[in-house]
DNA sequence: ATTAGCACTCGACGCATTTGAGTGCTAACA
DNA sequence: TGTTAGCACTCAAATGCGTCGAGTGCTAAT
């Protein structure tokens, strides 16, 4: 446990390491004004900290650095998170979402774009996932003799779409009466669902309708992937390129498995999906305790939003694990709620 | 005028320092074999080879790089561009078009990655822009008593999709009544004339057949963007931080402008565009010549790909001015014939 | 418990020296 | 006349060395 004034040490440390980058010296924290402490003081302090293991020293003679456990102490216990984000990134965020944006999409790069342009970190948007949206309807589009596009729209406005060649020997009525079949049994199936359904409830009435039972069944094969679009979840990121103005990320060899690892959206699906399932709205992964071996060195903090109380989507951002803390922890959190609102008015039709 | 030493000794120059990246002096090119000649005879004509504007001294006792002029010459005359890939190079491509991707922005995607992990440049892809496509069917899915969404869909099977909101006082039923007049008169109007036509024509009938003109009006304008899809062109990039990995971007400093350029895809769009109207089918940019500020110390290399002979999109590769010419010169040719044959049967219906 | 004082540590910095790859020039040679 | 060997010269990079100073730990005094 620690005393008090050890707290405030070690918050003076990590504030001010936050900022400078550089190693923080005894004599650095006594001269701050509220604390009329010496020098020698704090290095006794500062001794107790390291051998607790909330700071470290680079070499000898240095300052303290905090540690990634000084790190994790102080979001847990020290950071306030609850206060209002500052002026200048209340406007910032505001224009946002008043800027009249009708392509859902722009919003979730705009956001990654904004988190990262108001912390120099990389900003992620882990686009909505709502998963109790129902097949709407089915079109199907001919384009020639033996293709078409099939168009698949889900009850909250989703369109999904694929060109489809029929097997030869399926003519485009028969496809336009396969269509019809799935239209009439499967509207209002929620899209989870779908697949399965597909296979119980059709292929019977299809083997009927449809001439040739073996080619219907490799035809549905084929739509099936893009009607039963597993509403899979797109990533948006935001000024990468931003971090390699942090000191830590100077040496290419640093920055470049990190920048590599975010060109890899599925991974970053991965990560923040992890992120989404947990139970409070904002995470925090300091350093090791990411899964990934390529963030040791990094943090991810993340945010769910949401839409009518149920989560289904994350917001992010990714930086050196000298990262300030509350301000993005407070951003996420305002960004957060401003996302929820947004696409519940879109969802729930406004 | 080049003296046919004087080629092969650039020539030489130009291959050894692409791989090396280190200023390449005369004894290094003296030991070449089926080259009888003493290092002080190159040094005679590597000094003039200087004057000439070929070749640099990063300093006085340094050896000699290619100046971007020295690149310039060597691309126009010396490189070798028509001789085959490597048999390496091959079946990586190979596996690109033969693996069955249907859908095609992921082959986009796919191929643009691949470029980057030949090259270790960045990949880059501009997505087919077939300007001679032609409305097939307009699409209306309502969702609530206020909102649906637009669906077009063009006679190469491009599908656009937008979620409209009614303005007050505009019912459904008028809506549907609008987009049938569109399917009925608009059917098979090339896209770059819709917007136009969607005025001149069906304006009048428009308000003869809706109760409001105003709101009618309104409404049409909500939907141009999405009818009119100015068939816009989309960029994939892969691998841009593979080029971490070259020498001079060792130094941070140096890359960051450039990663951030590709960041913005709205200016890498127009770069390409600007080769792909070029009249050749590649075509080389080094350094200066790129109009783009921030890529005077690269070289950007492109090459169109085309559908049933007319050019509709446009692969390339961003890299350092330092770059092997004539192989990413052969590895474009080989992927663009690709392209444009798997483009080509998609677009005729294969 | 706090602090002043002091010896000690160690990276950063500046400066001189060395090293070696590479050049330009000159004179000899075929 | 073109080519080559030889040699003095240049300069970046590497190496070594002393200095500087921020910062520490320890001790003794308050």
């Amino acid at each position: 446990m620690l005393t008090d004034r050890q707290k405030v040490i070690l918050r003076m440390v990590v504030d001010d390491y936050v900022v400078s980058a550089e190693p923080i010296g005894s004599r650095t924290i006594s001269k701050h004004p509220n604390l009329g402490l010496s020098a020698a003081t704090i290095r006794n302090e500062m001794a107790d900290l390291e051998e607790m293991g909330y700071l470290e020293q680079p070499h000898a003679s240095a300052g303290r650095i905090p540690s990634q456990q000084g790190y994790r102490y102080y979001v847990d216990n020290l950071v306030n998170s609850d206060s209002k984000i500052s002026v200048d990134d209340f406007t910032m965020i505001k224009s946002l979402f008043t800027e009249k944006i009708d392509e859902m999409e722009r919003v979730a790069q705009q956001t990654a774009v904004v988190l990262s342009g108001l912390t120099q970190y990389t900003g992620l948007v882990l686009g909505p996932q709502v998963y109790d949206t129902m097949l709407k309807n089915l079109q199907i589009i001919p384009l020639n003799d033996h293709s078409a596009v099939i168009i698949v729209v889900t009850s909250t406005g989703q369109v999904q779409n694929r060109t489809v060649t029929f097997p030869e020997g399926i003519a485009m009525d028969e496809v336009e009466r396969l269509v019809g079949i799935v239209n009439r049994r499967l509207q209002g199936t929620p899209m989870y669902k779908m697949r399965s359904r597909m296979l119980e409830e059709i292929m019977h009435e299809v083997a009927r309708s449809v001439g040739d039972y073996e080619e219907a069944i490799r035809l549905l094969d084929q739509i099936a992937p893009t009607i039963g679009l597993e509403n899979e979840a797109k990533v948006y990121l935001g000024g990468a390129t931003n971090m390699l103005l942090q000191p830590e990320f100077q040496d290419v060899q640093k920055a470049q498995p990190v920048l590599s690892w975010l060109e890899h959206r599925d991974r970053v699906v991965e990560a923040l999906k992890a992120d989404g399932r947990a139970e409070q709205r904002t995470s925090v992964r300091i350093g090791i305790e990411n899964d990934v071996e390529t963030l040791q060195d990094c943090s991810l903090i993340t945010a769910t939003y949401h839409v009518s109380g149920v989560p289904v989507g994350v917001i992010g951002v990714v930086g050196p694990t000298r990262m300030e803390y509350g301000r993005v922890i407070r951003l996420l959190r305002h960004v957060s709620l401003g996302l929820s609102e947004l696409y519940s008015k879109f969802y729930n039709g406004s």
